[in-house]
RNA sequence: UGGGGAGUCGCCAAGUUGGUUAAGGCACCGGAUUUUGAUUCCGGCAUACGAGGGUUCGAAUCCUUCCUCCCCAGCCA
C-alpha cells in the first residue's frame, strides 16, 4: 500500500464487502470444486435419503450444499454467527442451499426451547434454510442400519469393557493403545448384542458399539471409537423409540452423506476427525449404502473476541450467578443478547466480511465488531434527539411562553428521510456535559462568555449560571442572536461548538440504559494484556470448549462492575411513537435501540448499542459520560 | 517426548505452478469538508513475510534446521 501504482483508477477504494467477496480457503475451494465439476453428478430426490433413493431422482439443482449443525443444547452466540454467515453465505454466493440441522443425538443435554431459540437466532440472522430443516435424530433408523453394516462387515463390534477400563485401554497421546478384549467377538454376537442393545435389555454403560479400525494409531480419534451407546433417555424428538444413541463422529458425516452436503465446514478442533468422518463414508459406499461424490469435511478458525466469553459453561454461569439479566441481557455475547442491544444482522455481515475466514488461530478486538454495527447503524439509523444528563439551560431574552418550530433532518446524508419538529422555547435542556464552568483546553462547547450553537435553531452566548443553596450549579444562562436562526441567512455565522437541546416543556422522560463491555480485561482469565497481574493463579475448571485462552486466575474477577447504568433522561416528544426494536441515533451521544421487552409509549426505554466515535477524548470512554 | 494444525504491518487477512515497488479492511497519524468533536473525502502507514541456513539471475512462495502457539486421551458436540 506504500507503493501506487501508476494507475489512477486502482487509488480508489474496491467495492464494498457486499457486493465483492473477500476471498478465503474456502470459497476457493467450492470455485475449484465447481470449476472441475466435482459435484454436478449429485442425485437428489428432494430429501435427504441413502445412496438407493438418491440415485433414482434427477440431478441436484443446488450446485452446492452446506449446512450449519447446532447441537440444541443452549443459545447461539457471537460465534456461532461466523459460522452461520459463513455457511449460508457461501450458498447463496454458489447458487446453492444451506441446510438448517439439528445435531441432536445426546437426549440428555439437548431440549425444544433451545431448537425454538435457535431458529429464531439463524433467521434473525438472515439465514434462510428455506425446506431444509432437518434433524440428525431423523436419521436414527438409518444409522442403525448402517451400523448393523458394520457389524456384519467386521468392522464394528460390542464392547463390554467398563467405561474406566476403555480409557485405559485407550493408550495416551505417545501411547498406543491396545485391543479390548472384546473386539474379536464374533460377528453374530456382536449383532445379537447390538440389536439387543437397541431392544433395552441393558442399563446404561452395560455396553457400547464400537468401530474396529486401529487402537495402535497415532490419531486418537481412530483407536477403535465408540458410535453407539446406551442411554435410557426421553429425547425431545423422538421420545422413548430408542434407548441408544449414536455419537457425534460416526452420526455427522452420515447425515452430511444423506443431505447431500458437498461442503462441510467446522472448526479447528475436528481435523483430528477428518480421517474418521472419510473411512465411516468411504465404507458406506463400498457397502453399497451411499454412493460418491462424497461430502469433504474443512475446518476454519473459530471466532475469538477481546473482552468476551464465549464458552457454554462461562455463559451459563453468568446466567445462572445473576452476573447478567439473563440470556438476552444485551450484555450477553449471545445473539438473543446482540439483539436486543441493537446489533443488526447487517452489522454482523459487515463483521464477518472484516475479519475473513482462516486456519490461524486470531483474535479479534472487540472494537472491530463495534465499528461494523456503527457503520451499518450509521447509515441507516434516523436521528433524534435525547438528552442524558439534563442541565436546565435559560435564554433570557426570549419571550417566556412563545414557541418557534425548528426543523431537524431525520438524516444528514438522506434528505428523502424527511425532517421532524422541534419546539424551541425559552427554557431547555442541554447535556450537563456540554457545559464547563472552567473550560478545560480544547473544550469549545458552553462556558461562561462563549459562543455556541443549539443544533437547528440559534447561537446563543453563556451569560451565567444559577446555583443552589449548596452551591452546586442549577441552571445555566444564556442570550441569543436572533438573527442566527437555522435555516436563514444569518446562520452563516460559524460557531465551533454546536450542541443538542430539548425544549423543557415538550422533553418526554425516558429510561436509557448505558451498556459498557462486561470485562474491563481483554483476555478475562488471562494475564495476557494487562499491566499488572495482582492476582494469584486460582483453579480452572477442566472443562469447558476450546477456547483461546489460558485461565491464570478467576475470570469473573474481570467482570466489569460498571457494565450497565440506568440514566433517566429526556428524549423528544416523536420518539412516543416508535416500535420496540426500532434503531436511531441520538445525536452527538450514540446508536440507541428501543428495548423490546420494556420500551412502552407511556414508559420509554432505550438501550445504547454503541455509542459515536469519539476522537476527542481519545480514549474508549470518550469525551461523554 | 505421538498425531494434527497455525505463524505475513498494532488487530484481521490476500498472496504459495518462485519473477519488477508484499492486496484490502480495521486501528492509527496528517489534512479537507461538515449545524453530530460523528459521517464523508484525500494522503500517510511492512526493503518486510516466526528465526537461521541453503537452492536460484530472482523466494513470503522451493529445500533444510530450529523456535513459538493451538487442538486431540467423553459411552459430549
Amino acid at each position: 500500500m506504500s507503493s501506487r501504482p501508476s494507475s489512477p483508477a486502482s487509488s480508489k477504494k474496491p467495492a464494498t464487502a457486499s457486493n465483492a467477496p473477500a476471498a478465503n480457503f474456502v470459497r476457493g475451494i467450492v470455485e475449484a470444486d465447481l470449476a472441475a465439476g466435482a459435484y454436478a453428478s449429485r442425485r437428489w430426490r428432494g430429501k435427504p435419503g441413502d445412496g438407493r433413493e438418491q440415485r433414482a431422482a434427477g440431478t441436484d439443482p443446488a450446485r452446492i450444499r452446506t449446512r450449519f449443525p447446532p447441537e440444541p443444547n443452549g443459545y447461539l452466540h457471537i460465534g456461532h454467527a461466523k459460522s452461520i454467515l459463513l455457511n449460508f453465505g457461501l450458498a447463496r454466493e454458489f447458487e446453492g442451499v444451506c441446510h438448517l440441522r439439528f445435531d441432536d443425538t445426546n437426549p440428555t443435554k439437548e431440549e425444544q426451547e433451545y431448537v425454538d431459540a435457535i431458529r429464531a437466532s439463524v433467521e434473525w440472522l438472515g439465514g434462510n434454510w428455506g425446506e431444509h430443516l432437518y434433524f440428525a435424530s431423523d436419521y436414527f433408523e438409518y444409522l442403525y442400519r448402517f451400523a448393523e453394516r458394520f457389524v456384519e462387515h467386521g468392522l464394528a463390534y460390542v464392547d463390554s469393557l467398563p467405561a474406566e477400563q476403555m480409557r485405559q485401554y485407550r493408550g495416551t497421546l505417545t501411547e498406543p493403545g491396545k485391543d479390548s478384549p472384546f473386539r474379536n467377538r464374533p460377528v453374530a454376537e456382536s449383532l445379537d448384542l447390538f440389536r439387543r442393545m437397541r431392544a433395552g435389555e441393558f442399563a446404561d454403560g452395560q455396553h457400547v458399539l464400537r468401530l474396529k479400525i486401529d487402537m495402535r494409531s497415532p490419531n486418537i480419534n481412530m483407536r477403535d471409537p465408540v458410535i453407539y451407546r446406551i442411554r435410557h433417555a426421553h429425547h425431545h424428538r423422538t421420545g422413548d423409540a430408542w434407548c441408544i444413541y449414536p455419537l457425534y463422529d460416526y452420526t455427522h458425516c452420515i447425515s452430511d452423506a444423506l443431505e447431500n452436503i458437498t461442503h462441510s465446514v467446522c472448526t479447528l478442533e475436528f481435523e483430528d476427525h477428518r480421517p474418521l468422518y472419510d473411512w465411516v463414508l468411504e465404507h458406506l459406499v463400498e457397502f453399497g449404502e451411499l454412493d460418491k461424490p462424497l461430502p469433504h469435511q474443512y475446518e476454519f478458525a473459530r471466532l475469538n473476541l477481546s473482552y468476551v466469553v464465549l464458552s457454554k459453561r462461562k455463559l451459563i454461569q453468568l446466567v445462572e450467578d445473576k452476573h447478567v439479566d439473563g440470556w438476552d441481557d444485551p450484555r450477553m455475547p449471545t445473539l438473543v443478547g446482540a439483539r436486543r442491544r441493537g446489533y443488526t444482522p447487517e452489522g454482523f455481515r459487515l463483521f464477518a466480511e472484516r475479519i475473513g475466514v482462516s486456519k490461524s488461530d486470531s483474535w479479534i478486538d472487540y472494537g472491530v465488531l463495534e465499528e461494523a454495527m456503527r457503520d451499518d447503524l450509521n447509515a441507516r439509523a434516523e436521528r433524534r434527539v435525547a438528552v442524558m444528563r439534563p442541565l436546565k439551560l435559560i435564554i433570557d431574552n426570549y419571550p417566556s411562553g412563545q414557541t418557534e418550530a425548528c426543523h431537524a433532518p431525520n438524516h444528514p446524508q438522506k434528505p428523502e428521510l424527511g425532517k421532524r419538529t422541534m419546539e424551541f422555547s425559552r427554557e431547555l435542556w442541554i447535556e450537563a456535559d456540554d457545559f464547563m464552568e472552567q473550560p478545560t483546553k480544547g473544550y469549545f462547547r458552553l462556558s461562561p462568555g462563549a459562543e455556541v450553537r443549539l443544533r437547528y435553531a440559534y447561537v446563543v452566548r453563556c451569560t451565567g449560571v444559577e446555583r443552589d443553596a449548596s452551591g452546586a450549579i442549577v441552571a445555566v444562562h444564556c442570550e441569543y442572536d436572533p438573527t442566527t436562526r437555522s435555516g436563514t441567512p444569518g446562520a452563516e455565522r460559524k460557531v465551533k461548538g454546536n450542541i443538542h437541546w430539548l425544549s423543557a416543556h415538550e422533553a418526554v422522560p425516558a429510561q436509557i440504559r448505558v451498556f459498557d463491555r462486561l470485562f474491563r480485561a481483554p483476555f478475562p482469565g488471562s494475564r495476557r494484556g494487562r499491566e499488572e497481574m495482582p492476582v494469584p493463579v486460582v483453579s480452572a475448571d477442566a472443562e469447558g470448549e476450546s477456547e483461546a485462552t489460558v485461565e491464570e486466575y478467576n475470570w469473573l474477577d474481570d467482570l466489569n462492575p460498571d457494565s450497565k447504568q440506568v440514566v433517566h433522561a429526556f428524549v423528544e416528544p416523536q420518539l412516543r411513537q416508535c416500535q420496540p426494536e426500532e434503531r436511531f441515533q441520538f445525536e452527538r451521544l450514540g446508536y440507541f435501540v428501543a428495548d423490546s421487552r420494556d420500551c412502552t409509549p407511556e414508559q420509554l426505554v432505550f438501550n445504547r448499542t454503541v455509542g459515536l466515535r469519539d476522537t476527542w477524548g481519545q480514549g474508549g470512554k470518550g469525551g461523554g459520560e
